[in-house]
DNA sequence: ACGAGACATTGACAACCATCGATGCGTTGC
DNA sequence: GCAACGCATCGATGGTTGTCAATGTCTCGT
């Protein structure tokens, strides 16, 4: 069975752990699936200048700005789609990114989410 | 040598697109580590149960929350702690983490970071 | 219809990473 | 001092992932 902390707990008044606020369903899963689409870092740069655009952008234009290659680049920005932080449009041979709005507000919101949320003490 | 795009671009006056702002040396690869830090979704929740105290968590509450092994849980708070999200403070035997005000400064900045920013045309 | 170009997909490979078990290092109580 | 405990570190391992070269698919101009 498992072991519970047998030495004296540190002199604490009230050092019962708040519980932080639970995340709907899978919401915690798409939560960090939208923190993973953004740590690397040329994919963070390529979200970057997705995101820096008034109309969608070519994707070859988003090929040319990178040292990596075309593939790699159009696996980037399948991540981003995939995680709901670009849509894509297709006009003819060429594809056209543009950001989100969805994926936007949930970014925006996430500091919140995270920053200061507690709810319930718990045992 | 690297070819040009031969095919005429698809009709628009101003196709030539923004670049985003760019961000001062490191900050890329911070922001990037800081996505990456928040990434996994095991270490999202401990992040979510360290920030939702109003004092500083003990480790051992932390492990005994989830279904990880002790090690595992000492890794990802390393993690969060090189990724500037949560400090840490000694009281004998016992670690107490407290999220780093900082780094909660930079999450809720990186939402409007990302969101819109464009600054100037580029050839 | 034919060829060329834009983009996506596949397969392969190296690097990275989350997790575990074992161990090490301080600290505390006896 | 010594044993027990909290926590960090190490080594190993299986899974994930960023990248590339090669190939496929669709579209357009001629």
């Amino acid at each position: 069975m498992p072991r519970m902390a047998t030495r004296t707990r540190p002199g604490s008044c009230c050092g019962i752990p708040l519980e932080p606020a639970p995340l709907p369903g899978p919401e915690q899963e798409r939560l960090a699936a939208l923190f993973r689409a953004l740590a690397d870092p040329t994919r963070l740069a390529v979200f970057r200048l997705v995101a820096a655009q008034r109309e969608p952008i070519c994707a070859c234009d988003v090929v040319d700005r990178f040292d990596v290659g075309q593939p790699t680049v159009s696996h980037h920005l399948r991540v981003l789609r995939d995680a709901g932080l670009v849509r894509v449009s297709r006009q003819g041979v060429w594809a056209f990114y543009a950001p989100d709005p969805d994926g936007l507000a949930l970014l925006g919101r996430a500091g919140a989410l995270l920053a200061g949320e507690e709810v319930s003490a718990v045992a």
